[in-house]
DNA sequence: CCTAGAACCTCTGGTGGCTAGAGGTTCAAG
DNA sequence: CTTGAACCTCTAGCCACCAGAGGTTCTAGG
């Protein structure tokens, strides 16, 4: 039952995450302040390096920190009846990422056939040019691809 | 031959660009600066125009500014002897977006296979919580998912 | 006890591509 | 001459960090 701590270093080397970042978690309150050594230096729990690892597990996954800072108050409350909150917040996740995927591969489409298009000689022949210098989408396979920025 | 001008808010409505961002694109130098009133109004030529319209379309195909300044370096000279530059650019972000895709859709799996395994009752037991909280990917697909934090 | 150097500290500024707002000025129609 | 829409500059914020400056603390070896 001892209690190993940790200075930032070492926690950052299990966890994988740079000093910086963990500095950072503690800034924005995502990771609870820890004690100090009496020269100032952060001394980390075992609490801590679990805490972490959920956040950057769910990094991994893509969920933005306020959806994890959600999904830890939930999973710190285990004898709550229900956790559909946390199924909301994944499906959520989940119907970004589908959002994204299809804005992305219509996007691929379109970046596809410009490059096939190709360009041969000057560039004042070039297609690649052409089409983009072209705003009514005149060499473009549709003209909905304004709305993929945001998935870049 | 008459050269219509235009005020930016003109310019903005011309081109779907918002007159913050024309003012951006300014002070970063991809579009230059125009004339002013005596007031000191921005005066915008067809020119601007044009260059705007490009940048746009450019911006929808999700090409970083720096490229586009690259493209638009090739478009303002017309007789160089080849354009391999331009496709070099549009295959660089046609690779970027692939790639992106990939992680994209490896990133939809693992989180559909984490939303569909579910949560029934409370959090103590929520699947969800579960999976984020182990670190070595036990409730995972795969453990090499940590990449796709990039492409979000 | 002293020293070296690795690791820590805080603070600032930068990334990309904008967006929003405050507080003030100019334009153009009536 | 007045009104009000449109313009101006400047600052700050978004997200999730990363890099670096300049200074302090820890700890192992002598």
């Amino acid at each position: 039952m001892t209690q190993a701590t940790l200075f930032i270093g070492e926690l950052a080397r299990h966890t994988g995450c740079k000093v910086q970042t963990i500095r950072w978690y503690e800034a924005v309150g995502i990771l609870p302040a820890p004690s100090r050594t009496s020269g100032g230096h952060r001394v980390y729990t075992q609490g801590h390096l679990e805490r972490l690892d959920f956040i950057r597990h769910a990094r991994e996954f893509g969920f933005p920190l306020d959806a994890i800072r959600a999904l830890l108050d939930l999973a710190s409350r285990p004898n709550q009846p229900s956790c559909e909150a946390a199924h909301e917040i994944a499906s959520a996740q989940l119907a970004n990422v589908e959002s994204k995927l299809r804005r992305l591969d219509a996007l691929r489409v379109e970046l596809a056939h410009m490059v096939e298009t190709g360009c041969r000689g000057a560039p004042a022949d070039c297609r690649i040019l052409a089409t983009l210098a072209d705003h009514d989408h005149g060499h473009c396979l549709t003209a909905t691809h304004a709305d993929a920025v945001a998935s870049i």
